[in-house]
DNA sequence: TTGTAATTGAAAATCATTTTCAATACAAGG
DNA sequence: CCTTGTATTGAAAATGATTTTCAATTACAA
């Protein structure tokens, strides 16, 4: 689905919820669907101001919330905290983040299942849900200096 | 390890760090030690209190922090926040909470490396860290309200 | 025992987030 | 295209968490 597509989309969501579209929803979905990185609340008013200046940070955290009610984003654990954002994937999907740049990736394709099992009969917790996240550094920031003029 | 052994080897793993043996930080270390929850700042300040009544809300602060420096103690990340402290585990472990209780226990076991392999060469991406948290209910959250007398 | 630097807790300052509120703008209906 | 009711907005104030400042106290090396 391209980006436009996907704006579109979550504005008809946020509609069909009963909300309205406003020039400052439009401005902060348009850069949740656009970024592969997490943003802060801070970051978001910054860069949600070049296209809608008068934006306010009291809009940037209402805006947020009603996204992360819809389910159409969440906030992501990192080492830092937990106050950033990030457009949630499809289906089961854990993150991957690079910790030079932020960029996120998505995977899929764990098999968890045989150790929960091991885990909840060594416990006798029944567990019901898992976080899995890996941390390393992206193709592009893996480049040494001296090829980053190339790209 | 007893817990009256770690708590001494805590003492003096912060005094070789230079730091003074207070009564304040005492009574904050036996906390540590002694919970198998996660305790944030207000939960240690209340419960230190007990111990120590003069405790003041800053010093918590300072000692958790500086505990935090020394690896002795580590953040956990939950899905309401990531402020809350716990004492770290030793060697490679994960975390299996109780979302009911909060009680926290470690496992081991976990084999990621084929996982991690097949990521890295899908993505090009460099893997150096994972995250990995179970979460459930531990066995005497799990017990009936019938039951719940006999415990 | 003494001297000194680290530590303490109260109070003030700072920072992030939430609440309040009057003005504005969306969108349903005419 | 207007009208109208209500959701939304951003500024300012309030709140809550954390950090900084500072004078008094205390640990501990000498
Ligand atoms: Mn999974
Ligand atoms: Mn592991
Ligand atoms: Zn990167
Ligand atoms: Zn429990």
């Amino acid at each position: 689905m391209t980006p436009t597509i996907t704006v579109s989309r979550w504005l008809d969501l946020l509609q069909s919820a009963g909300c309205r579209v406003t020039a400052p929803r439009r401005a902060i979905v348009e850069l949740m669907v656009g970024t592969s990185r997490a943003l802060g609340p801070i970051e978001v008013y910054d860069l949600g101001r070049t296209e809608h200046p008068g934006l306010g940070l009291v809009t940037v955290y209402r805006t947020l919330e009603k996204l992360e009610e819809l389910g159409l984003i969440e906030r992501v654990h990192l080492p830092d905290g937990c106050h950033r954002y990030l457009r949630t994937a499809d289906g089961h999907q854990h993150l991957l983040l690079c910790t030079t740049c932020g960029l996120v990736q998505t995977f899929a394709g764990d098999d968890l299942d045989p150790l929960t099992g091991k885990v909840a009969s060594d416990t006798g917790f029944a567990i019901n849900e898992h976080w899995l996240q890996f941390f390393g550094t992206c193709p592009n920031c893996r480049k040494p200096i001296s090829t980053l003029s190339e790209s």
